[in-house]
Order: structure tokens, then sequence, then C-alpha cells
DNA sequence: GCAGCGGAAAGCGTATACAATGAGTGGCAT
DNA sequence: ATGCCACTCATTGTATACGCTTTCCGCTGC
């Protein structure tokens, strides 16, 4: 593999690698910033994978100086976990932020339904109609990465139609770190949410039944949780007293 | 002025500045960080203040980088603005973002305020009628920096006690969010919270009666919103056409 | 043979230096 | 006299250099 680097206006093409010379040094960092979240999300870095700053420094063309910051954005969004001398890796929920998560999405993501409902247009319909064909397909095609990402995307793109950017902006970071949580306690095989529903719950937000929606995004919810095998701690501080008594 | 640092613990005493020395650089961090954040909760740094890296970095006695570090932490809180070539200013919160805030504080404060009822316990209710204490003192004594700090600090503790680590976080984030509306909308003279109000709120919690623990917390915050002015962005893009054809 | 210790290497934390950009000001031309 | 342009200053963005902590591996002693 010849090709070091990754997202596109790699540094070396301009010329000896000058430091500044880049135009668009932000949208650079928020490339990238998107690259390593999607790649959490998506399950191709797994929890626990440690995120060396020399690596990503590398893979990326820029110096760690910009990783670190990205890295902080992640860190305080709870996709990694920064331990103080050893540096970074992907965050491994434990069983309570698991839970502390679901109770969150269900308070906000149901709580948020009537607005929705309320406000729903015809295109954010059809957007949303879309994405969830295009999860099914996805889960149809085992593409199950694909899926995982339309899947937190469309939660997301939900909460936004309220109209209210904050609790949007938190919805959406609850669903990233439910995928990281069906990561760690999701079973293969089924994926937390049925694609059928998604479908459904729009069908009941065009209509205007906001209660409705809100019963049913309820039972979703409930049912993703419920799919989940939260074997408590499995290897975190193994209790030893409680394994060799026995 | 002689004294140019502020935190405890400044690098000068260590013999000449010696760049990694300090055995606790994280807590130095945090320490700083909570300067900032209760400087701009307290209002001692209003809405639109520019804070410029090189300042803060001679105040604290730490290089810019640690305060980039910083800075971006309290951008994502939303405390701060982060303007691409400009460096950063206090938030000044919009008219949308006040209503988007209450509107979330409503409904997440509201929704744990059962689970808060179940839980809470007679610790629990003595810090808290403590911190009601204090707070009606801090406001007797016209120490309104010291009032708006506990009455947010209130709000936060109380969000802890439901158990839900997620939640409460963000609604600390709310609660300091909260601090800035009030200083760009709240009228001079009469503070968001009645301290009242908190006493009476403990009371109906510890006699474990959610229900009505939510619907005073309810009538509360909306108490605190009505409070406010909110002269929809009276500088902010002005409407040209608006005001010279008329 | 195993445990404890010492050294070397790897990786993170911080500071500093340099480059680029934006704003403000003064001069020049019309 | 006024409007426009160029220059300079102030401030942020980025990279790199250096020190410190941690960890891993080999060695020595028991």
């Amino acid at each position: 593999m010849n090709q070091r680097q990754v997202v596109a206006g790699d540094k070396s093409s301009d010329g000896g690698g000058r430091p500044g010379k880049n135009g668009d040094g932000a949208e650079r960092h928020e490339a990238i910033y998107q690259s390593i979240s999607d790649a959490i999300i998506e399950h191709r870095l797994k929890p626990g994978a440690r995120l060396r700053e020399d690596a990503l420094a590398e893979v990326f063309g820029i110096s760690r100086t910009g990783i670190r910051k990205i890295l902080q954005r992640l860190a305080l969004e709870q996709l990694v976990t920064l331990t103080p001398r050893r540096g970074a890796s992907v965050t491994r929920p434990t069983a309570d932020e698991a839970k502390d998560v679901f109770d969150a999405r269900q308070m906000v993501e149901c709580g948020l339904m009537p607005e929705v409902a309320r406000r729903i247009t015809a295109e954010d319909a059809q957007s949303l109609r879309e994405m969830a064909v295009r999860e099914r397909e996805a889960l149809r095609a085992g593409e199950q990465s694909a899926a995982i990402k339309l899947s937190a995307a469309f939660h997301g793109r939900l909460a936004w139609i309220s109209g209210n950017a904050t609790l949007a902006a938190f919805v959406e970071r609850l669903c990233s770190r439910s995928s990281l949580i069906l990561a760690v306690y999701g079973n293969a095989g089924h994926l937390g949410c049925e694609s059928h529903d998604h479908d459904d719950l729009v069908g009941y937000l065009v209509s205007g039944n906001g209660e409705r929606a809100l019963a049913f995004m309820s039972r979703h919810l409930k049912a993703i949780e419920a799919s989940l095998s939260i074997h408590a701690e499995e290897d975190e501080a193994p209790d030893l007293f409680e394994i060799f008594s026995g």
C-alpha cells in the first residue's frame, strides 16, 4: 500500500509540504473528524482500540497538534476516552452508561415526537423514507457498518425536525454513543433498529399523530435496549472473591 | 497590581520556568478551566467579551497551547464562540437559542423530577437546602454573581440525584448557558430564580411527590423564561429595508 | 528457575517558533 | 478633499522540538 494519506487534498501535493499552505485548514480538520467519527460509529474501530497520535498524524498528513484537537473533541462527545499519560482509545461504554444513554433517549426522543409531528413537512418525510430505504438495503446487503450509521442518522435527522437545535445535537450525540453500545453489548445477527419500524414511524408522524408516534418511539427504543445482552462488566476489575469463593 | 498570575502553583516559583516540570498539569488545567467558566457564569465576563489567547496565557502562567485546549472545551459547551481567524469571545446567545435552551430544560429537568423524588435521600435534601439558603443570603447581600452561580449549581445538583450521569451533565450545561442568557436578556433587579422556589421544591421532593415537583419545576422554569425580555435580535444584522423604508 | 531491578525506547504533554490572515492606518492619486 | 490601495501590526493556526512518564525487555541475583 503506497498511499498513506487518506483525506483528499494531502499536503504532499503542494510542492514540498509547506506547513500552513492549504487554504482550507478548517474544512480539512472537519473532514478528518468525520472520518474518525464515522470509523468509530461504523465499528471499523472497535471499543478499546488505541488511537496513537503519531499514527493518526501520519495517516491524515497533519501534525500531532491537529490530531490532538480532534481527539479532544471526540473525547468530549465521549466517543473516545483520553487517559492521562496513556493516550486515546475508543470508549468502551459501561453497562451503567448504556442504561443512562437509553433512558436519556427515551426521555428526549419521545418527548420530541409531538413537536416533530406538528412540524414535519412533505420533504422531511420524503427524506426520512429514503434514509429508511437505504438503511434496509444496506442491512439486506449485509453491510452492517452502513446500516448502523444510517440508523443513527435517521434518529438524528428526526430530532432536527423539532426545530430545537440544542436537543437535536444532544440526540445526535446519544445516537453516536448508542452505536458504541451496540458494538459492545449488541448481538451479532440482528441490528438494533428494525428498519420496518422507521418507516412506520414516519407514517404516524406525517398523519400528525404525535401521541401515537411517541408511544411507537418508546417501544422502538425499548426493543433496541432489550436486544442488548448486558452482562455487567465481565472483565473490568473482575471480582476475584466472587469467582473463587463459589 | 503586582501579581499577574491567578491560579495557585504558578510556574515562576519552580526556578526559571522549566517547561513540563509541574507534577499536576492536569489539575492545573482543570482549575483554569473552572476559573474561566465561573467568570463567565457569574457575569464577570460579559457576552461578547473577547478572550485573547496571549492575555489568558500570561494571566494563568501557561502557554497558549494549554489555553487553546481550554478554550476549545468551553466552545464545545457553547460558553465561548470560536470564530475562525478572530479568536474566542464569550458567547452571546440568540433569542432562538434562548428558547431552545429553556424548552430543553423544561423537557429534561421536569422529566427527571419523578426519578429524583424516588431517589432523594436525607443528606441530598440537606445539601440542597443549604445551597438554597446560601443562594438567598447572596441575593440579599446583593452579590448577584454568587447567587447566579449557586442557582445553576442547585439545578445541576438536583439533576445528579436522578442517577443518570448523561442527563445530569446535559442539565449542567443547560444551566451554564442559562446564565449566559440571563446576562443578555435578563432584567437587572430581579434574578431568574426566586430562591423561595428552590426551598419549596425540595419540600415536594422529600415528600416523594414527584408529580407535584414536576409541575412546580415546570412553573418555575416558565417563570424564569417569562422574566426575560427577549427583544429579538436588536443589533445582529438589522433589517435595513425595514428601518429605512418606513 | 523465578523474581526483582535497571536501562532503553516509545509516546504523551508543553512550550516555542514561524507563517498566514485579517484589521487598521497612512499615503497617494485623482 | 476624498476615496482607494498598500503596508504594518496584531493575533491566530500549525508544526516542531524537547522533557517527562510509562512500559517493556533483558539482566542479574537469589
